[in-house]
DNA sequence: GTATTTCTGTACCGTATCGCATAAAACAGG
DNA sequence: CCTGTTTTATGCGATACGGTACAGAAATAC
């Protein structure tokens, strides 16, 4: 896949009037509202601002652009999930701050969307076994990066930073989808904060 | 909604050919797999083994039954809540008996399907609102079911047996998340098994 | 300047979808 | 038996869907 953010040599033909990061952010939003089935290519194109073929010739079909629209975004998260945990304060403090970030996303208006992962690709894994692998690893990932945290942190070795990496995720897949269902984002926040010590106790 | 279970008086016209529950249990088990929007109306009719209009005479549109099974399977849900945390044993082995029967069902072959709720009528809740308010209805209802088990157990009054039910929920919708996206029912009791004493603690 | 390569945009195809119209079938009451 | 009423079954229709063919446009290589 070519990238227009690496400097390459301009290669001979017509150059591409889109940058790839730009138009997976953008169908991000509709996939992350309707889901996959959900989201027409029609949509997907106007979102992007192109066309159909357009769309095509850069991602192949409907499958492989929702897994790399869901590979970008869960690349974004771990980068911001790393770097508030590599941050500031005591676990405690970072943890809370993990938390809060992603009630703010997940509550967003217009649609209050939840995560990606598992408010979209869960549904669609039995029927489309790859974007279940995609979306698994990609929580497994979340997890590892959580771990790190841990084992970076001053907390006891018991319970195991694996064990308690695997509580912070089930919390964040919790809140992921009762923000979708509609809870409200103060009401997650203080069962994201009720949750913190006992995660990290 | 008429249903059959109720000695009605057999109304005038010709009787129907099936019976509510049964067409909602074999219909539940499309809309599982494939998702609200997934599931075909062909697939529900074929599964119910009936005809599209009769379908439609019956629930009317597609997201009506889809609701209707979703009332069903969350009342079947907390039926079965209720009943294991009304059984014998200590409030911590009712809990992970209450674990193991989700674990065994959610990761039942071949398709895994994890809950109906978390798994797929979240997705829809931003474009089908009503979808949305059904599925928080049904969480808080079986969030509500904990809440009694709890209340009624020896534990310690603080944290308060609401909380506990939201962290017990909160495990519950993880549990279900990672069974559609295909961990194995093994490591997920494990999880359960390790979550139960923090729960009760 | 010309040829070549690549991308864009319009238009299209076959299929599957939801929902319904219409008519036959099954039963209660008279 | 005949009439009225409700449910089944066949089939239709309009739309939307995913995916692609093809011609024109834009850039570079020679």
């Amino acid at each position: 896949m070519r990238t227009s953010t690496e400097i390459t040599k301009r290669s001979r033909g017509r150059p591409r009037g889109f940058i790839t990061e730009e138009v997976l952010e953008k169908v991000r939003g509709v996939f992350l509202a309707k889901g996959f089935t959900g989201a027409s290519l029609d949509e997907l194109a106007a979102a992007a601002g192109l066309n159909r073929p357009s769309l095509y010739a850069a991602f192949g079909d409907k499958e492989q652009l929702y897994i790399a629209t869901l590979r970008f975004y869960g690349a974004k998260s771990i980068e911001g999930l790393d770097a508030i945990l590599a941050g500031p304060g005591t676990i405690q403090q970072r943890l809370a701050k993990v938390y809060s970030a992603a009630i703010d996303l997940y509550t967003a208006p217009p649609h209050r969307p939840g995560c990606m992962i598992v408010g979209t690709a869960a549904v669609e894994s039995p029927t489309y076994p790859r974007i279940g692998e995609a979306a698994a690893e990609l929580l497994a990932a979340i997890e590892k990066s959580l771990e790190r945290g841990f084992a970076a942190s001053d907390l006891p070795k018991t319970p195991a930073p694996a064990e308690r990496a695997r509580m912070a995720s089930a919390i964040m897949y919790a809140i992921a989808i009762r923000a979708r269902l509609g809870t409200k984002a103060s009401d997650l926040k203080a069962f994201a904060n009720s949750m913190v010590p006992t995660i990290c106790g």
